[in-house]
DNA sequence: GACGTATCGCAACAGCGTTTGCTTACTCTT
DNA sequence: AAGAGTAAGCAAACGCTGTTGCGATACGTC
C-alpha cells in the first residue's frame, strides 16, 4: 500500500485547519516519527507547508502544517447532450474559474472531442500550480476503467466512443472519464474528507442516478455500471418504462412530476433512498442535481420522514440526509476531483489473485 | 498490508490444483523470489506443503505446492429460533462433521450461551489440525463488529445480547458473530476463491436477506446492517408489512407463496435481484436458503429471465445466477469460514483518517 | 561429456514504519 | 539569573517485505 499514509495525511490537511504531527499520529495510528517522514515527503513535493507554531504550556511548541491549495490544479467537464460545463479547481477542490457552453446539436465523436479539448485549453492557464489533467463526467452507462461511453442499445453516435483515449491524445494530458453521479460523489467526498465513508449520492437530473461509497471505496461494480438506480423497480406492474419493464423509479418519478404531483414524486425518491439504505447501510445520503435543487426542502423532508418510518428507531442507525455543497457545479467539480483523487487519494484496493488486468 | 500476499497465495492454493512458484508469481504480479519467501512462511506454519515436481522441457523441473486441508479447523454454528445446526470444516471449507439440535423454546441468553457452547464442545475434537475458533451466523440485525445481536424494536430476550463476548468467555476460544446471509456469502466465496469478486447472495429462509461482496470486500455498512433486503419496497402502496411500510419484498413474497402463486413469488425475488444488480452491478448472484432450495429451478429461471429483460443485452454485462454449493449447510459452513477468513483471508481494508475505533 | 535452459536460492539492497536515544525549545520554580 | 521539568523533533538502527543480481542445481540435447 505505497502512499496510503501520505494520502491519509493529505486528506486530514484538506479539512482546512492546520494540524500538528501529534494529532496526525493520533489519527492515523502511527508514530510521530513516521508522520515526520511523511510530511517531509509531502513538503518536498510542495503539497504541504509549515504554518507556524503554537505553545500550549511547557515544552517545545508544536509546529503546525497545512495544505498548499495552489500547488496543484485539475480541470473538470460536465458533459450532457445540450451543455458543457467546465471548471478549474485547486488541490482542495475550490473553484478557480468556470465556463459554460451550449451545444446546439448532437455532434459526431471527432467534433465532440474537439469541443471538449477547446474548453480545456481555455482553462489551461487559469490559476497557479501544476495542472494534473482533466476529468469528464457524463450521464448514462460509462465504463470508468476503460474510459469508454458504453451507451444503451438505442442508436447513438457516441456509443462505444473511447472518449478518454481520444481526449488524452488530443490534449497530451491525463484524462479520466466517469459516470456523472460517481463523479459527483467523489467531489463531495474530496471536499469533506472523512465524512462520507459510507455514503450514497442521489443525482436527479434528466434521469435518476446514484453513486455509492462503502468503506471509503467508490463502488464501480463488475462492469463499471453501479448506480443505475433509475431503472430500479419501485412498483411492480407500474407505469411502462422505455427500458421494457414496468414501475421503474425514474419513470414513476417523472410521471408524478408531469401530472403536477410533487409530493408523490418526492415520495418515490424517498422510497429509492430507503431501499438503498436498507441494502447497503450508508449513514449519509447526499442529494444533488438540477431537478432536485429547485425543491430540495420538500424532497429532503420526504426522505427524512420515510427513513424515520422505515428504519429501526434506534439512535445508532441514524442516517444523515444532506444537500450537495456544490450546487450546479456538482458534476464538473466532481470530475476534476476524480483527477485529484486519482493522483493523491487513497490507493485503489485491488488485491488478491489476478489482481490487475 | 501485512500478509496480503500470503493470503492471496493461500487463496490460489485453496482452489485445489497444486501450483508452481512461477504460476503464483504471474498471478500475484510479484517476483518468483518473493513467492519463495511467502511459501517458506506458509510452510513453516504448516499451511502448505510440497507436492512433487514436474519436468516440462529442458531446465530444472518445477516444484509444485498444495494446501494442507487438515492443518486447521473451524467450527460454525447456524442459530435460528427453532434449531441449531453445527459443523466442523477444514482449511478448505470442507465439512468434517455435522450436528443438528432442535431448540424447543426460546431460551434466555445465559442458557442459550450454554447450548451453543455444548455444541461447540461436542465438535471440538473432530478432525486433525489446529482449531481456530467458532463462528455463529444468525438472522436479523446483527452487529458483526461488536458481536452483538441488535434485534428489532419488538420485545425479545436476545435483544442486545453480546453473544460473541459471552461465548468466547465461556469457551476460551475466538468467536465471531455475523448476519446469516453475510456468513453464507463468506462461505461461498471461501470455497470458490476468485470467483465471487463482485457478487450478491440472496438468502430465502423465513425472511429475505442479502449479502454483498464488492471488489472482494464483504459489505457490512456503516452500522453493520447491510443486506436487509427483505424490507425493500417493490410495490409502493402494496401489502402492509409489520415493519410499518407497504409493499416490502419479504411480505409480498410470502403473500404470494401463501396464496399458492409460486410464479409470482419467484417474480418478486427476480425483481429484487434485478434492482440489486442495477444498483451495485455484481456479476454473480448466488441463491441459498431453505425456502428457495425446494423450487430453485423455477426461481432461477425467473431471475435469469428478469435479468435478460431488464439489463442491457450487451455481452459484457452478463450476470451469472447460481445456486449455493452447500445446500442446507450454507450458513453453518459460512460461519466457520468467517473464522478461517478472519485468520487467513485478505486483511480488512480500513485505511484513512480515524481508521480504527 | 559439453552446452543451453529453466528453476531455485543466497546475499545485498530498497522502501516504510518502529524503536531508541539524544537535542532543542519552551515554562516554571527558586 | 540559573536550574529543573516537559514536550517536540531529529537521527540512526532495526524489522519486515519484496526486488535485484548472481551463482548453483537439474534437466534436455548435441
Amino acid at each position: 500500500m505505497a502512499g496510503a499514509h501520505d494520502a491519509a495525511v493529505l486528506a486530514v490537511a484538506r479539512r482546512g485547519d492546520p494540524v500538528s504531527r501529534a494529532a496526525l499520529a493520533q489519527e492515523l495510528q502511527v508514530t510521530p516519527q513516521a508522520i515526520s517522514k511523511i510530511l517531509g515527503r509531502l513538503m518536498d513535493r510542495g503539497l504541504v507547508e509549515e504554518a507556524g507554531t503554537v505553545a500550549a504550556g511547557p515544552g517545545k511548541p508544536t509546529t503546525l502544517y497545512r495544505i498548499v491549495p495552489g500547488s496543484r490544479r485539475a480541470i473538470g467537464l460536465h458533459l450532457t447532450r445540450s451543455r458543457l460545463h467546465s471548471v478549474v479547481v485547486d488541490l482542495t477542490g475550490e473553484i478557480l474559474e468556470r465556463r459554460e457552453l451550449e451545444i446546439g446539436r448532437l455532434q459526431p465523436v471527432p467534433e465532440l472531442i474537439g469541443t471538449l479539448a477547446d474548453e480545456v485549453r481555455a482553462l489551461r492557464d487559469v490559476g497557479p500550480g501544476m495542472l494534473l489533467g482533466a476529468g469528464v463526467g457524463m450521464p448514462g452507462p460509462v465504463d470508468g476503467e476503460e474510459g469508454v461511453y458504453r451507451g444503451t442499445s438505442a442508436p447513438d453516435p457516441w456509443r462505444g466512443a473511447p472518449i478518454r483515449r481520444l481526449l488524452a491524445a488530443e490534449l497530451g494530458m491525463p484524462v479520466l472519464l466517469d459516470h456523472d453521479s460517481r463523479a459527483a460523489l467523489v467531489g463531495e467526498a474530496w471536499s469533506q474528507p472523512g465524512l462520507l465513508r459510507n455514503a450514497a449520492l442521489l443525482l436527479v437530473e434528466d434521469g435518476l442516478g446514484a453513486a455509492l461509497c462503502l468503506d471509503d471505496q467508490i463502488v464501480r461494480g463488475a462492469h463499471s455500471h453501479a448506480g443505475e438506480v433509475g431503472h430500479t423497480v419501485v412498483r411492480i406492474d407500474g407505469i411502462a418504462c422505455p427500458c421494457g419493464r414496468r414501475g421503474c423509479a425514474q419513470t414513476e418519478y417523472r410521471a408524478a412530476l408531469d401530472r403536477g404531483d410533487a409530493e408523490h414524486a418526492a415520495r418515490i425518491l424517498a422510497e429509492v433512498v430507503v431501499n438503498l439504505v436498507r441494502l447497503v447501510d450508508v449513514d449519509h445520503v447526499v442529494l444533488g442535481g438540477r431537478t432536485v435543487h429547485e425543491q430540495h426542502e420538500a424532497t429532503m423532508d420526504a426522505i427524512r420522514e420515510a427513513l424515520a418510518a422505515g428504519l429501526s428507531d434506534d439512535p445508532w442507525v441514524h442516517v444523515e440526509v444532506m444537500l450537495s455543497t456544490r450546487g450546479m457545479d456538482l458534476i464538473a467539480v466532481g470530475a476534476a476531483c476524480e483527477v485529484l483523487e486519482h493522483e493523491y487519494g487513497l490507493p485503489q484496493v485491488l488485491v488478491g489473485p489476478e489482481e490487475r488486468g
